[in-house]
DNA sequence: CAAATATCTTTACGCGCGTAAACTTTTGAT
DNA sequence: ATCAAAAGTTTACGCGCGTAAAGATATTTG
C-alpha cells in the first residue's frame, strides 16, 4: 500500500487512469469491463487501499447486495447450523448475509424485522418464532420486503415457505418403532412455541389411528427455548411417578429428547433396543449433538442441506424475479430415518 | 398510517411541520428538542410510516452506530451464547450489533474483518479463530478500526483483550480431582484450534508439578471444529486399547468432553465418582449442554456474563476514549466449579 | 416587561457514488 | 483497410441527509 490515501472513487479513478464512471462499473460486475481495464484497476487496488464507501453505494440503489437471515433462537444448533448454510451459499451468489436471532422474543423479531427494513435488503430469509410472532408485523414486512420463509410455516406470510414435511419424519419414526416394538407414545410441550410441534403431533394422532393403535401424547409443562431442561424435568416426573404408558417414547424433537434421555440416565434407567434396555426413545430432527446422546439418539433427520439450497435458491429466483411470485408455494422435504442406539 | 408515501425527511418534517434540520436532530437525539416540537415530531411519525435512510445517514458519518461482534464458530453453543449476551448489551446501549461467524476458516475470517471497515463501526468485538487466524491481517484491521478481543487472545492485537483465565480453571479441576481420587491425566487436540488450549495445557503440566504429581498428556488427532466427534474417536481408541494411565481424565474442553464421554457410553465403562464407576471425567467451558451429558459433567464454568459484560463495557470505553487506549489490557476472569456426576 | 437565551426556520452546500446522455476511442470481424 | 459494435470518457445531475450560518421566534430570567 502506498502512501497517499484515496478518498473516494475519483481520487481512485485517477490514480488507476480510468474514468470514474467505468471504475464505477467494475465495482459493481468486474466482468463488465474489457480485460485490459480491469487489469489496470486491478493493479491499482493493489497499490491503495481503495473500497468503495457502501453507504453511499447504497443511496440510491433501491436494493442493496444484503439478504437479511432471522431466526428464532441462534443458540440452538439446529439454527446455528442451518444458518452456516445459508451465510455461505449468499456468499457464494456474491451477496452480503446479515444475520439476526430473534433469542425467541416476539418485541427482538419485530426489531429486527424494523431494522431490516431501513436496510434495504435484496430478500430476507425468515424463520420466524412462530406461535410468538407477530404476524401482523410480519406480514406488514412482506409487503415492503421480498421475504422467504423456512423452518416454521405461517399461513399465507411470504412469497414462498421452505421447511421439512413434519409427517414425513413422524410417519417413519411411527411406523419403525411399531414395526419393532411397543407402539410409541408421543411426548412433548404442553405449550410449544413452534407450529412444527402441532404438526408432529397430528401427525402422530393419524399415523397410529392409520396403523389401528391406541395413541397417548403426554404434554409436559415448561415454556421458554430451554428444551432440554423441560425435556429432563419432564422426564424426571415421569419415570418416578411410572407414568409412562409404553416402554416406547417418541419425543416431538431433539432437544426434548437430549433432556428425557438425561432423566433416564439419572434415574437408572437404561435406554436402547436391547434386552438389557427398559426403554426405547427415539425423536425428531437430527440435532447436531444427537448422535453424541447415551445412547446415541434414533432420530428422523432433516435434510439441512435440501432446506438451506432450495430456501436460498428460492430467494434468488424471487429476488430475479423483482420481488413477488405468481402464488405463493410451500416445499417440504422429507425426512431421513437415523437409525442409532436409543431405538 | 396514511395513505400518501413519506419519501424522505423533507416531506416528512413538511406534514410534521417542523423543519427538516430540526427533524433532523431530533433522530439524532430526541431530547435535544423541545418537549413541543419532539411531541408534533412523535405524533407525526405515528401517521407516517418514515424512518432515515440509514445510508444516507451514515454516508457523512466518520463512525457509525453499529457494532461488529465476530466470532470463530457461531455453531458452537459456547459462541451462541456469549454472541447472545453480547448482542443484547449493545442493543440496550442504543447500538446495532451486526454478527458474523468465520466458521473456522481463515479466509472467511479476513473478509468478514474487510466488510466490516467498509461498514465504518464505531466499534469490534473480536473473537478471533486463533492459530488460524491471519496475524498481519487483524493487524491491520485493528489499526483502523476500535477493536476488543475476546475469548481468545492474540499478542499485541487489539486494545484490549477479555478473557477466562485458563490458569484458574485448569488448577481448580485438578485440585479437585487430585485430591477427591487418582490424579487426572490431560485430554486434549494435538493441534488445537485455539491458544487456550495450550494455555489449558501448561495450566495442567504446572499444577501437577505443584503438586509433585506425574502428568499424563494425552493428545488425539483430528483436525477442524468437530471437536465430539473428534473427542468420541480418540476416546473409543484409547478405550479399546486401554491405553488410559489413569482412572481421572481431564479434558482440555466441554466438547472434547462430550465425545469422550459418548465413546465412554459406548464401551460400557461407566463413568463416575460413585463405587460402581470405573472413570471419572471432568472438563472445562460449562457448555450449554454439559448437564445434558450421561452422566452431567463436572467442568469449570466460564464466567459468560462478566465476559460478555466486560467486553462490551470496554468496548464502550474506548468508542468513547476516541478509539484507544493508553495501553493494551488484558482482563481474565477465573472459572467456578461445577461439580456434576462425572467426577 | 424587557433583555437574554434557547430553539427553530431558511438557506445553502457537501458527502460519495449511481447513472444517463452525448461523444470518442478500441476492438474485431469482414 | 473499413466499419459497426463494444467499451471508455466527459459532463452533469440527483440521492437523502448532515450541518453550518444567519436570521426569526419562543421561552426563560431578573
Amino acid at each position: 500500500m502506498d502512501e497517499p490515501k484515496i478518498r473516494n472513487m475519483e481520487e481512485f479513478a485517477a490514480v488507476s487512469g480510468i474514468s470514474r464512471p467505468t471504475v464505477s462499473k467494475y465495482f459493481h460486475d468486474p466482468d463488465s469491463v474489457r480485460p485490459s481495464t480491469r487489469e489496470r484497476i486491478e493493479a491499482a487496488l493493489e497499490h491503495y487501499d481503495y473500497r468503495p464507501n457502501i453507504y453511499a453505494i447504497n443511496q440510491n440503489r433501491r436494493l442493496t447486495k444484503n439478504i437479511g437471515v432471522v431466526v428464532p433462537y441462534l443458540a440452538d444448533p439446529f439454527f446455528a447450523e442451518i444458518a452456516r448454510m445459508i451465510e455461505r451459499q449468499c456468499i457464494d451468489a456474491g451477496y452480503s448475509p446479515l444475520l439476526f436471532s430473534s433469542h425467541g422474543e416476539r418485541t427482538l423479531e419485530n426489531d429486527i424485522l424494523d431494522g431490516l427494513r431501513s436496510m434495504k435488503p435484496a430478500g430476507v430469509l425468515l424463520a420466524p418464532l412462530g406461535r410468538g410472532s407477530d404476524r401482523s408485523a410480519i406480514e406488514e414486512f412482506c409487503k415492503h420486503v421480498p421475504t422467504v420463509l423456512f423452518d416454521s410455516n405461517i399461513e399465507g406470510m411470504g412469497e414462498a415457505f421452505i421447511g421439512s414435511d413434519n409427517y414425513s419424519f413422524v410417519s417413519q419414526t411411527v411406523e419403525y418403532l411399531s414395526r419393532t416394538g411397543e407402539p410409541p407414545c408421543f411426548f412433548e410441550m404442553r405449550h410449544p412455541a413452534n407450529p412444527n410441534a402441532n404438526k408432529r403431533r397430528n401427525a402422530y394422532l393419524s399415523m397410529m389411528e392409520r396403523l389401528g393403535l391406541e395413541p397417548h401424547v403426554i404434554k409436559i409443562e415448561g415454556i421458554g427455548w430451554g428444551f432440554e431442561e423441560i425435556g429432563r424435568q419432564g422426564g424426571l416426573r415421569l419415570l418416578q411417578e411410572g407414568a409412562l404408558p409404553t416402554d416406547t417414547v417418541l419425543c416431538s424433537n431433539d432437544r426434548l429428547a437430549i433432556g428425557f434421555l438425561s432423566a433416564c440416565y439419572e434415574t437408572g434407567v437404561r435406554v436402547g433396543r436391547t434386552k438389557d434396555c427398559s426403554l426405547r426413545v427415539a425423536s425428531h430432527d437430527d440435532h447436531p449433538f444427537s448422535r453424541f446422546t447415551c445412547p446415541s439418539l434414533t432420530t428422523a433427520a432433516h435434510d439441512y442441506a435440501a432446506v438451506s439450497d432450495y430456501s436460498v435458491e428460492t430467494l434468488f429466483k424471487l429476488i430475479e424475479g423483482g420481488g413477488r411470485f405468481d402464488e405463493r408455494s410451500d416445499t417440504l422435504f422429507p425426512a431421513k430415518l437415523v437409525l442409532r442406539d436409543s431405538a
